[in-house]
RNA sequence: GGACGUUUAGCUCAGCUGGUAGAGCUUUCGCUUGACGUGCGAAAGGUCAGCGGUUCAAGUCCGUUAACGUCCACCA
């Protein structure tokens, strides 16, 4: 390919281009190759009502570097993508696109109502993936699953049927979360609490003997209506004699017992508590001790019921209301208080969650969490970073049955039927026509589906094929890496872990990679309420993906947060630029030559250097990638890209580019080869630009695609230790003598003679060319040492150098300079003695060390002296 | 109530197993240096939140305090 570069990179004339063609090319399909190892990610399936944003960008990013990697290593790497079917979100949105058309679920049926949800699927859950595509995510696209597609929900039954014989999933009826919004029981999980201002009534309670009133306090007067008793604790001499007495419960004249449990803290308020059991958790436990009635005042919709008399018909919040002004009239009110308390809500819709008795499936936790935390104790599943193991042992730890079925449609249906004559239930995985305990036709199947998460627990194994023994189960499984936020470990790493425990036996991934969540520039969470979110799209069509992705990896550390900055990006995409110019260069120097990807017989000094310095960088990228520390791999990078190729190498190599022959070819080696080595190690982080960059070099026939192609590898034999502290050296020199001009204000245009005094002088002599061009010489002399007079005096650590500029000299300026310049070495100096003469220092502290800091004081010593020297020439 | 995180340059953040503090942006100065002004060269700017400890040596390890933040639990 020889065509012209463009003068700056286009990412949009490139992104669609290179996919398209890593596409037609198959290249992201993960085939069992026995002779590779496997190297597996599940996507964590993004919901079909979503639209990408900032975390889907985040967490796409870091699974698309890690199997990147991973496939040029020379893995069988596949990440397998998917979506979920988000039953309660999905569920919503239809209903309410129904809602605007008039119309409600229960008019359409349960069966119309699902085609419509399908069709909904069909519409909106391809949007995610292209918008997922557009970040450059190298899915095996043809491995693509949905949570609610057939293989899923033949895992969902299994799983469902083998819990349930083995008594693990069971019917009961408990208090569980409603949310009367959504018209369905919801998970511990799913409930949100958030701090709410509140009051505190305090009400009193007449004894039915006349002898007086308990006094109590409530957050929720209108439970009263549904109090089944009182309670105190049984050790509270104050009101030892109450227990087994009676009240009159206000409003409602009912008579309650007031019974004694531990429940209760008699330092809280005035140690009565009104005991409500079909509206609170704890009051529900109470009930169950103590046999008392359940009275449920409230329907689905969180409307008073016929239970609650006159207050029937209306919300909980008017109920309140108007029963704390009938409380008033009646006298029951003793006090109102302000406080602030916790309230549940759905983590969906926001509505404040009711605690309600209704019968429900659940999953028995404690058999499955016990072998679920050893793995992660055993390091079979490691945390990274490792801190939030502790998050999920606190989880399991103190986890409670897991409510598992909901009143939604769209989802999967629980695959349990109930008989009608016999009224037991049978479970199946495959549709019965009859009662597997009495035989009767008449069953009726049950009405729940279940939790989303139940199927999205099982996605590392029934995306590959399981109940079936598939050989993509046998190769695939245990997946390695799991990518997530830490938002989402209850939800669904700490399920996916139990239920593969349970059903295959083992883990389903070694590592679980958590990251924070991306903020906006001001560190305020994104979220679609506050309208802040920042499109990933929009940020990609303005500075490309390539941007976006370096952006969102450089500087973010695992499982901290990180902002978003505008600015950032920008220079991401100036990185791109860079990159892509840096190119350009090598193009308009290689195209019309024969040059192979390789490096030369023979290397110069700065060769050598360039390649000594690309090993190391080699060798941190890769291990920082192992330990998934992506931000500081993508670091090293871009130092190495900016400040070692294009800042240093590329200017050092210019004047033998420009000759000819051997020396000439050589540099344009070293020069393809380099870049070669770095867009394989750029690759992961910014697919496009290094793809399209790389087909335009001669890379033989190694592999088609840069995606494919091998990533490097440290080789002790590209180490040049002593030619790279040679390098170093004229370097520091050349640096120190632009500094010294750029502080005198010297322009470039006006060369100057630099003599240097040193005992390294074939370093020196070696380093001439160099320092005339990038230090702006006209002559460069190299000495033992010299006497000029009038001269700007630099030193470094190997060189003295002088440079005669009379005439631009201010001499109290220099003087100023050179003692400020040998206080600051004497310090350095005072510091290194201080340790050397520090017994303690000298006999415990590391050879190698301790001759560091010995060379260093004998440079301090040699430097003062010549800034000393420097100083006398000028008075 | 419990657990965890953060506190480093004006801003946003890196800094792995302890050995003389880094980047990007910003600011200032200089530059038509043969890929790039989305650039090049340079400068300024930090008692690494406070206190105490371990160590020859602490931004890094331990303890403690403070501020901010997150998660879990939840007292009616």
């Amino acid at each position: 390919m020889q065509k012209e570069m463009a003068k700056s990179y286009d990412p949009l004339e490139v992104e669609d281009r290179i996919y398209d063609f890593w596409i037609k090319g198959n290249y992201f399909h993960a085939e069992i190759d026995k002779n590779k190892k496997p190297y597996t990610i599940v996507m964590p399936p993004p919901n079909i009502t979503g639209q990408l944003h900032m975390g889907h960008a985040l967490d796409e990013t870091f699974q698309d570097i890690l199997i990147r990697f991973r496939r040029m290593q020379g893995y069988c790497a596949l990440w397998l993508p998917g979506t979920d079917h988000a039953a309660i979100a999905t569920e919503a949105k239809i209903v309410e696109s129904m809602r605007k058309e008039g119309i409600s679920k229960e008019d359409l049926g349960r069966e119309k109502f699902l085609e419509r949800a399908w069709e909904w699927k069909r519409v909106y859950g391809g949007r995610i993936v292209d918008q997922l595509k557009k970040l450059g995510s190298s899915c095996d696209w043809q491995r693509e699953r949905f949570t609610m597609d057939e293989g899923c929900n033949k895992a969902v039954n299994e799983v469902f049927v083998r819990l349930y014989e083995k008594g693990l999933i069971y019917r009961g009826e408990r208090i569980i979360n409603w949310c009367p919004h959504c018209c369905t029981s919801i998970s511990d999980a799913e409930v949100d609490f958030a701090e709410h201002d509140g009051h505190f009534w305090h009400l009193r309670y007449p004894l039915s003997d006349g002898s007086g009133f308990v006094s109590l306090a409530t957050t929720r007067p209108e439970t009263l209506l549904g109090d089944t008793a009182v309670a105190v604790h049984p050790d509270d001499e104050r009101y030892k004699d109450l227990v087994g007495k009676t009240v009159i419960l206000p409003l409602v004249n009912r008579e309650i017992p007031i019974v004694a449990d531990t429940y209760v803290e008699p330092e809280f308020g005035t140690g009565v508590v009104k005991i409500t059991p079909a509206h609170d958790p704890n009051d529900f436990e109470v009930g169950l001790r103590h046999n008392l009635p359940i009275i449920n005042v409230m329907d689905d919709n969180a409307i008073m019921n016929e239970n609650a008399g006159k207050y029937k018909g209306l919300s909980r919040f008017e109920a309140r209301k108007i029963i704390v002004k009938d409380l008033e009239d009646g006298g029951y009110l003793e006090k109102v208080e302000d406080i602030k308390h916790n309230v549940g809500s759905c983590y969906r819709c926001k509505t404040v969650v009711e605690p309600k008795i209704s019968k429900q499936w659940f999953v028995k936790m404690k058999p499955l969490a016990e072998p679920a935390i050893d793995v992660v104790k055993t390091d079979k599943t490691k945390f990274v970073p490792e801190r939030f193991d502790k998050i999920y042992f606190n989880w399991m730890n103190n986890i409670k049955d897991w409510c598992i079925s909901r009143q939604l449609w769209w989802g999967h249906q629980i695959p349990a039927w109930h008989c009608a004559d016999c009224g037991e239930i049978t479970v199946s995985r495959t549709n019965p026509d009859s009662c597997a305990h009495c035989g009767s036709k008449n069953i009726k199947r049950d009405e729940d589906t279940l939790d989303t998460w139940f199927s999205s627990a099982l996605w590392p194994f029934s995306t590959l094929g399981w109940p079936d023994k598939t050989p993509e189960l046998d190769y695939f499984f245990p997946t390695n890496t799991l990518v997530t936020g830490y938002d989402i470990i209850f939800f669904w790493v700490a399920r996916m872990i139990f239920s593969s425990v349970e059903q295959m036996g083992q883990t389903p991934f070694d590592t679980v990679f958590i990251h924070g969540i991306l903020r906006d520039e001001n560190g305020v969470k994104m979220s679609k309420s506050l309208g802040n979110g920042i499109d990933p799209l929009e940020i990609i069509s303005e500075y490309g993906a390539d941007a976006l992705r370096f952006f969102l990896v450089t500087g973010n550390s695992p499982g901290n947060d990180m902002r978003f900055s505008s600015k950032r990006v920008e220079s991401t995409r100036n990185f791109c630029n860079k990159i892509w110019n840096a190119s350009r260069f090598v193009h308009m120097n290689i195209d019309d030559h024969d040059v192979k990807i390789e490096l030369p017989k023979t290397l110069t000094t700065e060769d050598k250097w360039i390649v000594h310095t690309l090993n190391d960088v080699i060798k941190e990228v890769t291990e920082n990638l192992d330990k998934f520390e992506l931000g500081v791999a993508a670091a090293k990078l871009y130092d190495f890209m900016w400040d070692c190729y294009c800042d240093w190498y590329i200017e050092l190599a210019k004047s033998r580019l420009m000759s000819e022959g051997e020396s000439a070819q050589n540099a344009r080696q070293v020069l393809v080869y380099v870049l070669d080595q770095t867009l394989r190690l750029l690759h992961p982080f910014m697919p496009f630009i290094t793809e399209e960059i790389w087909q335009t070099l001669p890379h033989e026939n190694e592999a088609e695609a840069l995606l494919l192609a091998k990533f490097p590898e440290y080789k002790e034999e590209n180490s040049y230790p002593d030619a790279a502290n040679e390098m170093e050296s004229v370097m520091e020199a050349i640096r120190a003598i632009r500094n010294r001009r750029a502080e005198m204000n010297v322009p470039p245009s006006k060369k100057a003679k630099v003599y240097i005094a040193t005992n390294v002088k074939q370093i020196f002599e070696n380093g001439k060319s160099f320092i005339c061009k990038l230090g702006f010489a006209s002559e460069v002399i190299v000495g033992d040492s010299f006497q000029i007079d009038g001269a700007v005096t630099i030193v470094t650590a190997d060189a003295k150098m002088y440079i005669p500029m009379e005439e631009l000299v201010d001499k109290q300026a220099e003087l100023t300079r050179l003692n400020k310049e040998l206080e600051a070495t004497k310090k350095l100096l005072a510091q290194d003695e201080g340790k050397l003469n520090n017994a303690g220092f000298v006999s415990k502290a590391p050879q190698n060390v301790i001759e560091t800091v010995k060379e260093q004081a004998a440079r301090e010593r040699e430097k003062i002296a010549l800034i000393e020297a420097a100083i006398d020439a000028l008075k």
